[in-house]
DNA sequence: TTTTAGTTTTGATTCAAATCACAGAATTAT
DNA sequence: ATAATTCTGTGATTTGAATCAAAACTAAAA
């Protein structure tokens, strides 16, 4: 097995290769990026920014997952993102004065890499292909808010498990000989969260599925899909899936 | 009063002139880019693009109120956007290879002004800053959508329809003596299809907060408020109040 | 105007999910 | 390993909104 080079320089590169945004540059401008990046470790459960918060720098995620949040008057939260290796946030607070419109918490350590606002404005106007990649990236973002929002407005609980499941399948699953299994980045309240039911419903659906023969429960962190068709015609909707 | 001039040319570049994303042109750019838009009008009812097409030109909408709207698999419709004078759509598909997200749809008879596939990815990497404008008013839409998506989540109803009150009042409402009137884009189903509940619900609601005193219905189309704080404590998100 | 079609309100009933309460598992700490 | 704590599942009950049904109102057409 190749030895992996661990020196910071290494490091640093390696967590700029991993962003989909600054895919266009060259080998060059990345070295030059790598070098204004600022770091910063996270432990699990830790904030990495509050909603209301002013924010200095674009964040971006090098290893771990996050969930991005936001909490009701009455004290309830709801979950709105979950940021994965190469997932960014805080572009929105660079360019224009607005604070931040979520909490931020590390689900696991968490290593981030941060370029601040003056160096994120310069490189934007330099390489317009990055404003084009963000703007692509934000896209994405927003069909699938678009389609969480469909999926909240008019769709039964039924429909809206089914296509987290799958959402959850390509983002977080594995494939197995015995199908796609998911390793949860949350806990049955947080998924609950996600989809803005209350956990004891949760349960109770997902123990319908199981008894359905469409999952299968491996422990809290695990889920086995049995079933694949099975849960995209639950889940109704098609664009779920590649979502 | 000053006579306005009517001609084509003029109402050409009084289009760009509404247009935000491109505030940052000057005088001999926009006369070159209201050379190359081309026009449409739309009648009330009639159909921009649907749910799935192509698209190959960003939209401008240049007068009147448009829907963006998806369908669910049991005939339900969701409505995601409600699109004024200024705003734009279409910015995806040029930028991916995406097919429209969902079906949009004139409320009045609605001008637009188009800006063909090529000529926008020229005029994007030519001006960095259209790009910039372009996130920053994309990130609006998140924030909307990410605020909504709360609302549906954790919210009650009484919560939502204090937030879609405000929001129409920023958006479509007019200062009197009595207070704000808004002229609502939609009836009372495309309401509560924008709230993801059913249309009696929403009359319910609407009877029981003119009872209380907060509201008054002028007809079917117009509202007025006449217990702002009243809406503002009803829809406890402060952050309704500035979308 | 009267007719007609469409929209909104109101009432009665049903139903799906929330809540409440608690027991059983699974983690984490000691 | 055992205790402590946090997480998850299940049952009983409540509740808020959906649905069904029909009347009242509005707007458009003849």
């Amino acid at each position: 097995m190749a030895e992996q080079c661990k020196c910071r320089s290494c490091q640093d590169r390696l967590c700029m290769h991993k962003v989909p945004i600054l895919s266009s540059l060259d080998q060059e401008e990345l070295f030059k990026i790598s070098e204004i990046l600022s770091h910063r470790d996270y432990k699990k459960g830790e904030t990495l920014i509050f909603d209301g918060d002013k924010l200095e720098s674009l964040v971006i995620i090098n290893e771990g997952n996050v969930k991005a949040y936001k909490y009701s008057t009455d004290g309830r939260e709801q979950i709105l993102y979950i940021f994965t290796e190469g997932d960014f946030f805080g572009e929105q607070n660079l360019l224009s004065d607005r604070t931040a419109t979520y909490t931020v918490e590390a689900l696991q350590p968490v290593k981030t890499c941060m370029l601040s606002k003056t160096q994120f404005q310069l490189l934007i106007h330099k390489h317009p292909d990055i404003a084009v990649k963000i703007i692509k990236e934000l896209g994405e973002r927003m069909v699938r808010l678009e389609n969480a929002l469909q999926s909240m407005g008019v769709r039964n609980v039924d429909n809206r498990i089914g296509g987290i499941l799958l959402e959850y399948a390509v983002k977080f699953g594995t494939e197995t000989p015995e199908g796609i299994v998911i390793h949860l980045p949350l806990s049955r309240e947080g998924i609950a969260n996600y989809l803005g039911i209350a956990r004891e419903t949760l349960s109770r659906k997902l123990g319908q599925l199981e008894s359905e023969g469409m999952i299968s429960s491996l422990n809290n962190k695990s889920i086995l899909i049995t079933d694949y068709d099975g849960l995209v015609s639950l889940a109704g909707n098609p664009e779920d899936i590649r979502i």
